[in-house]
DNA sequence: GCAATATATTTAACATGTTAATGATTGCGA
DNA sequence: TCGCAATCATTAACATGTTAAATATATTGC
């Protein structure tokens, strides 16, 4: 019978670390400009890719629809992001950010680049896109 | 000036991701006992290591001390862990897992390691341990 | 053209994450 | 020994994660 591995090398523990060290430096950043790490990721999604539905946005700042809804209320309330309704179909909605988001976005584009620099150079650009290869092949697990 | 990373390469995004990943059968086996994921790694921390102080308990857990005392808390209501003084300092506490609580860890540990093991087998041995490896250099970022 | 089904999103309810404030107890120094 | 700083844990308040139920609109089949 296999054995449960060591909580030591659990990876779901190791994850949960690992972003955990990730996030400390970009959450200081952020919490100057009063933003949640989501908040930033949906702020960084709209700038990448433009106006785009809910289901689309969700993936693409890997959040779960329940939550980006209540996020996406909040951001809309302090002006970040704004909803236009879809033409052809009224069940849609069109996210967009607008010119306040898109300030927060270019006042610490740089300082993220910074952090995101590090953390590659603390691991060697070699291990860093080992890093994501390997964590991508995660997908798809049964 | 450096510039952002696509948010289809960024490091933050790929852990939630993985984790996600990661995470769905586990979670899939564990809403047959009705825990969550934070409630299984407390009793497999405990099973492992013996009783332990809320702060060790947390470091072990991956764990905040606040959520830990919640979920500390709902599962000695359940019976499945329970607290005592310490003898000597009154602040300190010591959780230990209940028969009821080690139950639960027999009944899943084989299904467990199964879905470890089948993770650890799409990845390959030597990528798995890699990125364990690469995970835990992330430590210490500044 | 209408009912049944499918799709997209939101709401609801509860658990956890996160930071700050509060509480409780010990240990130390005047 | 009194009081004060330090440590550990809990509580508080709000944001997000998670699953299930509800809502709203589109599409399909008859």
């Amino acid at each position: 019978m296999k054995q449960l591995p060591s909580t030591q090398r659990s990876l779901p523990i190791a994850l949960i670390r690992a972003r955990e060290n990730v996030m400390t430096p970009i959450r200081q950043m952020l919490s100057e400009s009063g933003l949640t790490e989501q908040q930033w990721r949906v702020l960084r999604v709209l700038d990448e890719h433009g106006a785009l539905e809910p289901s689309q946005l969700a993936k693409h700042a890997a959040l779960l629809l329940p939550s980006q809804t209540r996020i996406v209320q909040s951001m809309a309330q302090k002006g970040l992001v704004e909803r236009r309704e879809h033409r052809n179909d009224r069940r849609r909605t069109v996210i967009k950010i607008t010119d306040s988001g898109q300030a927060i976005i270019n006042d610490n584009a740089a300082k993220a680049a910074e952090i995101a620099a590090q953390i590659r150079d603390k691991l060697g650009p070699r291990r860093f896109e080992t890093l994501l290869d390997i964590l991508d092949d995660l997908r798809d697990l049964e």
